[in-house]
RNA sequence: GCGCGCGUAGCUCAGUGGCAGAGCGUCGGUCUUCCAAACCGAAUGUCGCGGGUUCAAGUCCCGCCGCGCGCUCCA
């Protein structure tokens, strides 16, 4: 093609694209990656399909998990192969497995979150609390006269600059008590007929004046203003059976963790493994997020890799940093190698109540287009501690019955002459829990939006820089043009190599056309049947990034795409 | 959940009260000798959904749904 034919070409410099989340999304729908769930009845928030190449994106990246995770496990820091099993549990569990968990009950009723300080609220259980265990708020009435009730302004400074201050450090009043007060003033002033009674006080000195649109409510422990009140439990409830009665109900899980935790005795009973092992799965799991967003990035609906590994509560240490630095390895090794990868270690106030005590917890953490300059977490590994193994004990009933019997280190220990007495605490425990618990349709994304590269030398602006090892398409294989045998050799070609690697033979339209098609959806190779293929058996190779070719014989086309591949 | 913006063919968009359109892509044909070639032909629309105003609504009004952005949320 000539210079003047590229700028009249459809792939002429105005037509690339910025790399931006609104592009992504506009090649996943138009090359068949990902499409709006029940899109011909206007979509459902929160909820998206795969399709016909992004199921095979998915799929490889599920695969690579599970070959490298459960079937072919790399060596431990210990320096012996890893022991992991794999498990597919339920979506719908009994459900007492989420009030052991801690997902049912803590947060089921309409609730309120203080952003101050984080303190989690019953709505209508607001003044109550206020009333009967608020420290300030119990200092605060004293401040007032109690028959009259009227409000006065001094004291109530006094107030907020003394005793407020240590009590109730996020108070509107606390925090700008002449502001907070002259906005009362005001309020007073104006209906004098219908003086505000105590909640309408309190109100108006939880919020700051910024908020005259709406009055506040305050935080019965640090005086913060409240957010709104929400349900929040975040489960999808269903119900099993036809009898839909409160016993009936059940829950979609919200991750796939604990029917890992709750299948540990069969794990261990069934298949010989020995502390320290892993248990993995790779499943569905939903929440009913508040806010879906950013594409797939947060979806109502959701598939989680997850290893469960439990190890000696002595090990714990390194076995966290071997997962965190295996785990970040792995993405890097399909594919996620660049600036875009990083690993983030948790400050301690961002730990969950049960890893608090923990050797830690980081995320791996992606720069996808709707976080840039910032990250968004692709997997998180960490120490979990025996929280849920206890949780799950208590709450089941089996109580010590749960535990792990070490034997091995039972007899070291008595090798090495330790009393009886001391063994036998040891060697029944809990085991600790490391966890890596990824995303995979966050992964997926991760990989459509590293693989998205614009290029004002290709016909569409863009092509989509797969790992060979993830790419939908491994190859194209096609005639030169559509006569002369090449659609046969090709075809043979084509018929020998599909049952190993996901291929394409198509004899339609120009080449330059076909190979168009292959970068877009980031197919690495092309493999082309010319005129010289028939007298000396090659075909030329395509390459995806550099467009350059060369030939090889056609019979060692199988060994190129293994070896490219990779595994 | 709140606020702002957006929604017309697969994609990018035009159409500001009067016949539903273009380019690209897709498909078929002629052709072909390595990067979306050319030519000929074809298919493709609940104008996001529902209601209202009007002789007449893609266009104006209301409600809803979906998407994006900012708050909020993310155990």
């Amino acid at each position: 093609m000539t210079e003047s034919n590229k700028e009249a070409a459809p792939g002429n410099p105005s037509n690339v694209p910025a790399k931006t989340m609104e592009a992504i999304v506009a090649l996943c729908r138009r090359r068949g990656f990902v499409f709006q769930s029940s899109e011909i009845y206007g979509g459902i928030n929160g909820f998206w399909d795969y399709g016909p190449l992004g199921v095979e994106l998915k799929r490889n990246l599920k695969d690579a998990w599970w070959h490298d995770i459960v079937r072919c496990p790399a060596k431990g820091p210990d320096g012996n192969l890893i022991s992991m099993a794999g498990v597919d549990c339920t979506i719908i569990m009994n459900p007492k497995v989420w009030v052991a968990s801690g997902h049912v009950g803590t947060f089921a009723d309409p609730t309120r979150k203080c952003p101050g300080c984080g303190h989690f609220v019953r709505a209508d259980q607001l003044w109550d609390i206020l009333a009967t265990s608020s420290e300030w708020f119990a200092s605060l009435l004293q401040e007032f006269t109690p028959v009259t009730g009227e409000i006065d302004t001094p004291r109530l400074i006094k107030w907020a600059r003394g005793k407020g201050k240590k009590l109730a450090p996020n108070l509107a009043l606390v925090r700008d008590p002449e502001v907070t007060l002259s906005f009362l003033a005001t309020r007073v002033n104006g209906q004098p007929t219908a003086p505000p009674d105590l909640q309408e006080i309190v109100r108006h000195l939880a919020t700051s004046q910024l908020h005259a649109t709406g009055l506040q409510e305050p935080c019965p422990i640090c005086g913060g203003a409240l957010g709104e009140a929400k349900p929040f439990t975040l489960m999808f409830e269903s119900h099993a059976g036809l009898d839909k009665t409160e016993d009936s109900k059940v829950y979609l899980r919200p991750e796939t963790a604990q029917g890992i935790f709750a299948n540990f005795r069969n794990v261990v009973d069934s298949t010989r493994v020995k502390v320290p092992f892993g248990i993995a799965q790779i499943g569905k799991a939903f929440r009913n997020e508040v806010t879906p967003r950013n594409f797939t990035f947060r979806s109502r609906e959701f598939e989680q890799m997850e290893i469960e590994f439990f190890i000696r509560p002595d090990s714990a240490k390194e076995w966290y940093a071997f997962w965190r630095d295996a785990r970040f390895n792995w993405w890097k090794s399909i594919g996620l190698a660049g600036e875009n990868l990083q690993l983030r270690e948790h400050d301690r106030d961002e730990l969950s109540h049960y890893a608090k005590a923990g050797a830690g917890t980081s995320d791996i953490e992606y720069r996808f287009p709707f976080t840039a300059p910032g990250f968004g977490e692709l997997e998180g590994v960490a120490h979990r501690t025996d929280f849920d193994l206890r949780q799950h004990a208590e709450h089941s009933g089996l109580g010590d019955k749960l535990k792990y019997f070490d034997q091995e280190w039972q007899v070291k220990l008595q090798g090495e002459g330790v009393a009886k007495e001391e063994i036998n605490k040891k060697v029944k425990y809990f085991p600790h829990v490391i966890e890596p618990s990824a995303g995979a349709d966050r992964g997926t994304l991760a990989l459509l939006c590293e693989a998205f590269t614009p290029d004002a030398g290709r016909p569409s602006g863009v092509f989509m820089k797969f790992h060979p090892r993830m790419a939908p398409i491994k190859a194209g294989i096609y005639p030169l043009v559509n006569k002369d045998g090449m659609p046969e050799i090709a075809d043979k070609l084509y018929m020998e190599l599909r049952g190993k690697f996901n291929l394409e033979f198509d004899e339609k339209q120009a080449i330059g056309k076909r190979y168009a098609r292959m970068d877009e959806v980031g197919t690495p190779y092309c493999f082309t049947v010319d005129s010289d293929t028939a007298k000396d058996q090659t075909v030329t190779v395509r390459d995806r990034d550099t467009a350059s070719q060369q030939r090889i014989g056609i019979d060692k086309v199988g060994a190129f795409l293994a070896e490219k591949i990779g595994g």
